[in-house]
DNA sequence: TTGAAAGCGCTAACAT
DNA sequence: ATGTTAGCGCTTTCAA
């Protein structure tokens, strides 16, 4: 900037003046300074803005794991709402490792960004609210809050898992699973409980739960599917976490010359984008992905205003049925 | 940090020493300063050390869509690599906009990060050169750096093209068909340049090509596969630009009582993860998508050293057969 | 309409 | 082993 000001033979200030308030300064002298900033390449330096207190663009979004399409979406959600507020997005995942995400959220936090948007591991929430104490804006995505003093946009995945349940009661299932996987998370855990309420609602025998390793996408789902065969009274319908179990778990099955919806339903839980485009399309439950990040997103932006007052959002799932579904083969 | 120095009795200097440099300072007046830092949640200032000349832990990832599966595996490379050098991903989409790509670019220059990696639209490479000439490294994903001074890792797309032509031809393809998308990039012209070649190459009837309108993930395919089966002679094999097409392009083939692949053949490309998981599983080139982002990375943090000196990768990509693809029904 | 100057939080060279 | 100090690039009073 000095040297813009050297080139065009004005102060600093006067250069800082047609950055910021450029109606204040004579046109003359503006055109000059633009001419100065264009032949020298001039780019402002953001990190001293934000030394001088200027509110940061970048706003950290830490998230299980951004290569999940479920995840991936949610990013998306975010960055289109935060491109309209010029801000970027600071995409981390944690692998659900509670240590890693404390890593990143400091290293985050280090950068003074406008504030973080966190899907937690849910180790961690008594350090979130200290980093938002510290004068970070936290808004928790896909969790509730709690007693935290924090906003939180989430999806009640209690109905969720009632949802499921009644479809497939409805159906006339009455032996239902649910795959859940090796590492618990609350929303899933909440899926679960509603899932277990439905079926003991109808007076069904217990729901069944396998749990699937951890690892790449679509893998971890092979010794679950075998576990549920092997039993004496093997499950009619499968319920999995997400959508991405589900796809890997109709595979599974067909490939043990199962069918699917004939012999056995399956379920999944998100509606991701290619849940309508595999084969046969996913039933499932859906839940508003891109607008949950943008909600995400708006909360956050709105920490800024002095009269904010922290917020909780929580989405109602809708089911989705499709061609993974049908009543079962026999009565039970 | 002034805080911390009052609070444990010492001068700045003595704080910025156990910040970095703990081993000079006295275990006692150490233990004094940590304990200060600890009582009053202080955090450093990212900015205030960049400001200093120290390097940004920020890299840019501009890609064309972070929601598509195959960005969100690359990015997720990225952030691997950069995971392990203490730096963070800052994640953008371009939706393909040139003017939103050069939007983007400034922002990002402002935050004076480590680098930019970029998979370009195409129609901003001149700028590409200049952020890098300003000072910011930017490395080319997805593309060629043709003369322009810059790293770049890429894939040999016109041998993906061919390798998809020569397995076709290979099965008895004669008429062959390839859907590109309403906007034209410089990685799918590549593949169908080399699916062209082989198909002239192999003096089968001329390729044909259909575009397909841009919108959310897996549409726009409807349009494009009716126009095909509406021919007087229809082809009887279609390369998809991508995966997310092709997993469409078989359901909207299917939806039309067109069996895969009995009556036509349908390859992807890229082999992202889901690809696997389709059913039928689809036969696709693959292209090592993490892989990528990491040697994007590497290359990245390597232009922090002196000695570094621009250079490009080219990836070979690979033929995997599955199950969307098989001989013509009759000889044509 | 333009300029001078202080200071944001930190680091590094130097002095003690 | 610890302290003093200048300065990174910018914004923002305040003065001219």
């Amino acid at each position: 900037m000095r040297d813009v000001a050297q080139t065009a033979g004005v102060s600093v200030s006067t250069v800082a003046n047609v950055l910021n308030n450029p109606a204040v300064v004579a046109p003359a002298t503006r055109e000059r300074v633009e001419e100065a900033m264009a032949s020298l390449g001039f780019v402002r330096s953001g990190p001293a803005r934000q030394l001088r207190g200027l509110p940061s663009r970048l706003v950290g979004s830490v998230t299980l794991d951004q290569a999940n399409p479920f995840y991936a979406e949610l990013n998306r959600g975010i960055e289109d709402r935060l491109d309209e507020a010029g801000c970027l997005v600071l995409a981390c995942s944690t692998d659900i490792e509670p240590e890693k995400e404390l890593r990143i959220l400091r290293l985050l936090e280090e950068q003074s960004p406008r504030g973080i948007i966190v899907t937690p591991t849910g180790e961690n929430l008594a350090e979130l609210a200290a980093v938002s104490r510290r004068g970070t804006p936290v808004v928790l995505l896909d969790a509730t809050r709690g007693d935290l003093d924090l906003c939180a946009v989430g999806v009640d995945h209690e109905a969720g898992g009632r949802l499921a349940g009644d479809h497939l009661l409805g159906l006339g299932h009455r032996r239902i699973a649910f795959l859940s996987a090796a590492r618990d998370v609350a929303p899933v855990r909440a899926r679960l409980s509603g899932l277990r309420a439905a079926v003991s609602g109808a007076g069904a025998p217990p729901l069944l739960e396998v749990r699937m390793a951890l690892g790449d996408l679509f893998s971890g789902t092979e010794e679950a599917v075998s576990a549920l065969l092997a039993l004496d009274d093997p499950p009619s319908a499968i319920v999995c976490l997400n959508d991405i179990a589900a796809v890997a778990v109709v595979r599974a099955l067909e490939r043990r010359g199962v069918r699917v919806p004939g012999d056995v339903s399956v379920m999944g839980y998100d509606d991701v984008p290619f849940a309508a485009h595999v084969q046969p399309a996913l039933t499932t439950i859906r839940r508003p992905i891109r607008e949950l990040g943008r909600v995400a997103a708006d909360l956050l932006l709105a920490e800024g205003v002095p009269t904010h007052r922290h917020q909780e959002l929580i989405f109602p799932p809708d089911l989705v049925v499709r061609a993974t579904t049908a009543p079962p083969r026999d009565g039970s």
